[in-house]
DNA sequence: CAGTGGTCTAGACCACTGA
DNA sequence: CAGTGGTCTAGACCACTGA
């Protein structure tokens, strides 16, 4: 995703050179004229026609490849991109941020703040031995006193050795977690289930009705010191499993 | 989000400059010098550091920008992100296409094909006058026989007049619309909810079990030709809702 | 071999900010 | 005013591709 940053306009109104050849160039591929595969004209054919120098033409067409609308092959040209694969943006942001963005309160409930012994499961997913001890809460926030999401976390101590200290009822575990450790890389998946009984008591909704559920895993690189050789290894920070009601919660983003 | 392509090699294994620029401020942010919102060195300062030119210690620095990691700010300097709002990438596939991925067979059911009137709702989201005609299509995707998502989708005859005769059995209305009416902007809400009767017996589930339901609408530019006064006006070109059985499909995603 | 994209350089002009 | 980032240029060297 590419931040859709200062509107590039050097003087009043007019675009910056790079923005013209791109916004051409996109207007065009919208436009159907390069169909998906078809070879686009190459930079130097772009310079003598914007009268630009390579280097300008070179940025819109980066940035381009950057949004996915261009594939580059070096030696071999320049084409338009399957359009099938669509990178879309989702924002995800710490509850209590994106609560009090809406002007409504936020207060959370901490139901479980415990150390465990990682089962195999765990283990594996965290990356540490069997059986070593994991820090685990369990967390119901609230939006203006409704509860919105229900948040069962386990954290890797290696990576946040303090974490089952804080006092979450002031500080979230996403917000702690980002300061402590930051990320290098997530992945989450999203989908629907049915509330467990103990999920629907925790939210104040009817055993069974419909879910969303965030499932979100983070990781960062094992050794910053990042030896020459072998594969760069991660390390579990923490896995969450957020549950919100169907009813109250939807997530929303949007492409290009 | 921004493509994690070639791996920037311009001899065996060497990072080329601009990437080691951007490899290290990225190292330090993560390793928390510079906490959020804290000035950063100059391009001039880079410069010195690494002994390139400002040229390439600025595309670092502009890439850095594009994933959210900096904000830069014309005559004052770069500063350190406030890390809470994340920009996670999220692929969303033709369907076809994602099921054929994954080796395996789809085939789609076409329950509906009809022009309506517009419902004045309708008629405010695809940005026309209440009353006009309207495609209607409810189609029902199967992956290896089993139902997979239910698509019902409006859309805009004004951008595809011939999306109607179209035999969706061979091409899935995702697929036609791109190549008829490439988008150039689209929103998504993602949510939880239980089946309604029809979606139940369509999708083969009980009624009342938790689905996961995407609804996408997607726009374009009213006028390709973009008069210089007046705001951007957009059209919608299609309303989709599509609901898929909570236990058969997720999405998927990462950040960074 | 010619053509392609990937990247860097050294210098330039500019708009903007804050002292 | 000095310092900042936004951008462009004209040239360069390189790796890669396919004829």
């Amino acid at each position: 995703m590419v931040s859709t940053n200062a509107s590039h306009l050097p003087i009043h109104g007019a675009l910056a050179p790079f923005a013209k050849v791109k916004q051409f160039l996109k207007a065009e591929l919208v436009g159907g004229r390069w169909p998906p595969g078809a070879l686009m004209p190459s930079e130097a054919e772009l310079v003598g026609q914007f009268k630009v120098s390579r280097m300008t033409v070179n940025r819109a067409l980066r940035e381009l490849q950057g949004e996915g609308l261009v594939e580059r092959v070096q030696g071999v040209g320049t084409f338009a991109a399957q359009p099938h694969k669509v990178a879309a943006t989702l924002t995800i942001r710490d509850l209590h941020q994106e609560i009090e963005a809406r002007g409504h309160t936020h207060h959370s409930v901490v139901h479980l703040a415990t150390t465990e012994a990682a089962t195999a499961d765990l283990a594996l997913q965290l990356g540490m031995p069997e059986g070593d001890p994991v820090f685990h809460t369990l967390i119901v926030h609230f939006e203006n006193g409704l509860p919105l999401q229900c948040e069962d976390r386990y954290v890797n101590p290696d990576c946040a050795p303090d974490y089952i200290k804080q006092d979450f009822t002031h500080v979230t575990p996403t917000r702690y977690l980002l300061q402590v450790s930051p990320y290098v890389d997530a992945q989450y998946s999203i989908e629907a289930a049915s509330a467990s009984a103990t999920e629907a008591k925790l939210l104040g909704m009817d055993a069974g009705a419909p879910c969303l559920v965030v499932v979100r895993r983070t990781t960062r690189l094992r050794s910053q010191l990042g030896d020459s050789g072998g594969p760069h290894l991660t390390e579990g920070i923490t896995i969450a499993r957020l549950v919100h009601p169907g009813n109250r919660y939807s997530l929303q983003g949007q492409f290009q």
